[in-house]
Order: structure tokens, then sequence, then C-alpha cells
DNA sequence: CCGCACCCCATGGAAATCCATGTATTGCCA
DNA sequence: TGGCAATACATGGATTTCCATGGGGTGCGG
């Protein structure tokens, strides 16, 4: 399929376990089997585009919770595979991100189209993060001060609103201002007001009631 | 539960219809009931927030097909009823956007819940929804030209290199980019910048290209 | 053929911004 | 205590933007 991929396969029946990594291993993708969610969270897996193929009915955490378990970080796509599935379970499945929920038997056709897919959804999953995570580094850097003077600036507020916000003079505010941009590798106002977007900077209401006064 | 919302309900069984129709009423739900996915589609319908319930089997096509055929239209939320579901189609229509996926036999609370949270779910659709339609709108009340400045305005080009792009003076631009911001209700910049980006407009590349010319 | 919408350009002044340089205060930490 | 980061301010000049007022040209429908 592709190259610097991996499978992570978790099951209890080292049968199926055996099965799943002989099949990726015919298709010439790697895989690393674990046999309870336990095992699978404490791993060291690779970092590299992954799917997890998981089975609902583990010995120590269900499938479903061990999908809540690492909901909050960043993870590979799921993809649930169970041989007694009822459809609440797959229901809550999907809805809590799963990507496929297969029902054995399923067709080695079936188990490689889900991780192709997977495996093209955590590419571009892990390009977002690290796109992301690049950004809250450097928001991070930022001053107190500058922090302060940012949601004012991609809010719209004249230099001149925004200084008179914090208190300050215009001429601070335009250098904090500067700074922002330069440590947000932000090239115009525009590109900046994208990054907030995408950091979820909340956005000042007081550019109509600036407005409204001066009128 | 709420006011002014009005639950769907699609079921080819008339005991169904019936149980759920009272069931709603009974909760000061309005009601409209349909037979056929067909008599569905071809009804008018009242326009306020709203939810579907959907029998998976149905005479005409199956509720999943339903579910296709209205998913290019703002629809309701749709909540699945069904007696003889099976796993991959409950897993097909969370895909495709189902809110949920109830079995028979469901509690009256598993309906309610479901289609309180959908009624809200389409509060929120509607509301998104209307905001889209109204940029829309704007957008095409823009002139061709105005259409050509938007683009190179939010990228972040100065009006001069953007005049420069559209081989056109300064000044022209200038005039463009203002009634761009005017018709489209921006109310700065960055304002405008964020309804490019809801609306999809299309980032030019050549910022860059232009800064090492100088360079 | 007249009006209207669209597109283009110029001039000039007011406002805002960008940028560099220089100064000062605070607070922290080695 | 000396250095360093963060915050704050001023001056002044270059650049950019904003806005109003003026003037052209095209093309289309009443």
């Amino acid at each position: 399929m592709d190259e610097d991929c991996i499978v992570f396969v978790v099951d209890d029946d080292a049968r199926i376990r055996e099965a799943l990594v002989e099949l990726l291993a015919s298709y010439g993708i790697l895989a690393m089997a674990f046999s309870s969610g336990g095992d699978y969270m404490h791993a060291d897996k690779p970092d590299m585009p992954a799917c997890l193929l998981l089975d609902v009915e583990l010995p120590d955490i269900s499938g479903l919770d061990l999908q809540g378990q690492i909901a909050e970080h960043g993870h590979p796509p799921i993809v649930f595979i169970t041989g007694y599935g009822d459809i609440p379970s797959s229901v809550r499945a999907i809805k809590n991100g799963a990507l496929d929920f297969l029902t054995k038997p399923f067709s080695d056709a079936d188990v490689m189209n889900a991780i192709r897919s997977a495996i093209l959804q955590d590419r571009a999953d892990r390009t977002v993060r690290s796109e992301m995570s690049l950004l809250k580094q450097r928001y991070l850097d930022l001053t107190p001060r500058e922090r302060d003077v940012l949601p004012l600036v991609v809010s719209g507020l004249l230099n001149k609103q925004a200084a008179a916000q914090l208190g300050i003079s215009e001429v601070t505010l335009q250098i904090h201002r500067r700074n922002v941009m330069q440590k947000m590798g932000a090239t115009s106002l525009a590109d900046l007001v994208r990054i907030a977007q995408r950091l979820e900077i909340p956005l000042t209401n007081l550019r109509r009631a600036e407005e409204s006064d001066r009128a």
C-alpha cells in the first residue's frame, strides 16, 4: 500500500493476532500486536502514520473504553473488529470517531480497505497536528503582554483602539504587535488572523462599542 | 422540551407512526408522519428546527438511501429507528452523519433523548446555514472584478502588489477593495479574512514570490 | 439614445502603519 | 550586583492605507 506506516493490532485471541499480522505482512505492511489494552497503552510505539485495529472485547478494558482513554491525545484512527458486536456498540464507536467497525467474518479486502483509508486519514491528521503543535509552541513563546495584544489585533481593532484598551501608548502596542507577528511567523495581518483562528484565540467584542462611542 | 420545533416521522408501519406521534404529542411536540421516503421528500415541510425519525426499511427506498438523497441540501439531523438493523447499516448511517441509530425495542426515553439532541443540533446548524447563505448571497453580489480583488486582499498582499497582480493601478484596486468590504459587511480587514475563510476563498500564493523578487 | 452598472485612472490630504533608534523601569536570577 | 528579559515610551521619517472629488471608457437594456 504505502511506505512508512504501521498497524497496531490489539486482540486477546492469539490466532486472530497472528492471522492479521500475517495478512498485513503479505501486503508488506509493518505491524505490532498486543494482547490487551494496557499493553498497547504502555508500549513504546513508533512515531509514524498508523492505524489501530482494535478488538471490542479485551481482557482488561473494553475497546470502546480504550478509545475513550486515548481520545485526549493524538492517536491513530481506530478500526474496530469484533466477533460479538452489537449495534449500540458500533454506533457509539463511530460516534466517538472510529473509522470503521468490522464484524467477523470479514474479508481480507474489508480489513485492507479500512486500513488503507485509516492510514491516509492519519497521514493528514498528523500533518495538521504537527502544524498545530508548532503554532501552539510559538504561542507559548509569546510574552504575557504579547498574548494580550494578539486577540485585540486579530479582532480588527486599530492600533490606537487596542492601545487604549490596554491602557498603553500606541507606540508600545505597535512594538508588541510587531513582535507577535514575528514570533508567530505571520507574513501579514491576514496571515495572523488565520493563525489566531486555528489557535481559537477568542475575539474581542469592543470594536462596535468603540466605534459607536466615537460616533 | 422546546418551542417551535417539529419531528418528521417516516415509517411504513402505521402503528409505529401513531405510537411515535402520540408519544411526541404527550411531550407537546409537533409531529408530521409519512409512510414512505417519497412522501417525505415531496412534502411541504415547515421551516423550523426539526428532527427526522427515519425507519431503515421503507417501501420505496431504504432509509439509508434517503439519507444520501437529501445529503446535498440542508436537512434536519436524522435518527434512525429499525426493527431489523444490522451493524454495517448502523455504521454506514452514522458515518454519513446520522445522529443516532435506535433498534427496537427502544424506550421512550431513548427516543426523546435522541430527539432532544437532534433539535439542539439543528438549531445550531440552521444558524450556521443561514449565516452562510447570507455570506454567499453577498459574495454573489460582488462584481467580477471585486471577486478578483477579494482573494488577493485576504491573502495579505499590499494594495500595490494586488494591483500589479491584476495589472491595474493601485487607486482602482483600493476602490474595489473598499466596495468588497462594504458589500461583504466586513468591519475590518481581519473580519474580511474570516469571512473569506468561511466562503473557502482560495489564497493566492504569490506573496513570497513577490517579496523575494524585490529582495 | 439615454441611463446605468461596471471598470479604469488621477490628485491630494488625512489617517494609520511600519520601522529604527534611543531611553527607562521593573523584576528575576546567576 | 551585574546582566537579561519584559514592559513601556518618544521622536521622526518612510510607507501604506483611507477617502473624497474629479475625470474617462465600455456595454447593455429600456
